[in-house]
DNA sequence: CGCAGAGTTGAGATAACTCAATGTCGGTGG
DNA sequence: CCACCGACATTGAGTTATCTCAACTCTGCG
């Protein structure tokens, strides 16, 4: 159900999931009350790994929409390793796609402008969930976020984020409201998120798994 | 040597690296001439692992300082994974590490100022280095970063990074300078980065594995 | 000697933040 | 049925953290 925690930082950690439908964000809580979203998990995805050895959950998943997922318990993940090369294999694979994210985030925030940063977010999400990419101009990508969501993302505030869609969609960019975007134009998006060979080569690879 | 780039962006790549000795960067170059790091490896943990089908390395490591390391093939892995558990499993483990490092950064990068940015930064790697947590008022340890290393890793400018280093001095937290951190009050400085329990469970967690 | 890389400092510009008010919508209780 | 309330979105005005530009020092090295 949105808003219900799969699970949450500290609790012991025995599992981990895959998501089977629905998004979720996964978040780390913050004292003076603000969290920082660290990944957006996508159906074929999994969440809830720590490292080996860890006895809590470093951090918490959020449902934002319905949801299904199954669990699966480390202790098989680490019995399958040998007997099962598929399982394994596949299980590397999902890390190390998660990690390509994680590479991509950090650039994103520490790198980019408002502008660019908000604009870079949607854009992953919409290549990870549609398999599209380059987006198409004046195709809508459903992504069912609101802004503060957004804003926990990126490391903005909400009223940031506010006005920075107002401008992405004066400027001809994107129109994100309600929980979809639309494109407008895919080909200057592209250009306003390059920064670097880095950024395209990696939403190409993010795409290739379509799940 | 320093200086030396071990792989580069969008160089074939079969290989992936374990660190024996030294210090590395790996980080996106982008278009504007900046770049952002995403990491710094330390002896004993992997780089240059792309995910599986991935033909390109995605981003470069720079020796910082003089390294040694051995090169893998992704084949061996692959063909030892099932033979050898214990290879993988290890494999695995540096994985995960790796991410609860980039997490860290991400919620680093996204949600603290600059004086508790750079603190946390340089706490980090300290704690990943030696292996204390807490680090001891009065110990110094030895970091072989310039400003500007620290800039290009916690996206902001040599000259702003300068200015956080004196006020962390003359606040009495830390004092950093010829690569080498002396921290003047730990527990002060558990204080300035405590932004949720998260962050001092992830420094725990750290430690624990001194290479 | 001179030059390059690193560090430092000052002054002004600007992106992003804070605080505060207001609008919209859907749900819920009287 | 209407009034109210909470979540989300929007807008304005003033503040502040960080950036930019520019000058200057220090050190090591060819």
């Amino acid at each position: 159900m949105p808003g219900n925690y799969i699970f949450d930082e500290f609790v012991f950690s025995k599992e981990f999931f895959i998501l089977k439908s629905g998004l979720v964000a996964v978040f780390q809580a913050l004292n003076d009350g603000s969290r920082q979203i660290l990944r957006f998990v996508l159906p074929g995805e999994i969440f809830g790994i720590e490292p080996t050895g860890a006895v809590h959950h470093s951090n918490t998943a959020e449902a934002i929409t319905v949801t299904s997922y199954c669990a699966q318990s480390i202790e098989i993940l680490h019995r399958f390793q040998c007997e099962n090369t598929g399982f394994a294999t596949r299980y590397i694979n999902l890390l190390e796609r998660e990690r390509l994210i994680l590479l991509n985030s950090l650039t994103n925030i520490g790198r980019r402008d408002a502008l660019s940063r908000v604009a870079y977010l949607l854009m992953e999400l919409a290549v990870r969930s549609s398999g599209d990419y380059p987006l198409v101009s004046g195709h809508s990508y459903r992504l069912p976020l609101v802004q503060r969501m957004i804003a926990d993302a990126t490391g903005l505030t909400v009223i940031h984020v506010n006005r920075t869609l107002t401008k992405l969609r004066s400027e001809g960019y994107l129109d994100f409201h309600d929980g979809k975007l639309t494109v407008l134009n895919s080909a200057r998006l592209d250009r306003l998120v390059d920064l670097g060979q880095g950024a395209h080569a990696a939403l190409e690879s993010l795409k290739s798994e379509g799940y």
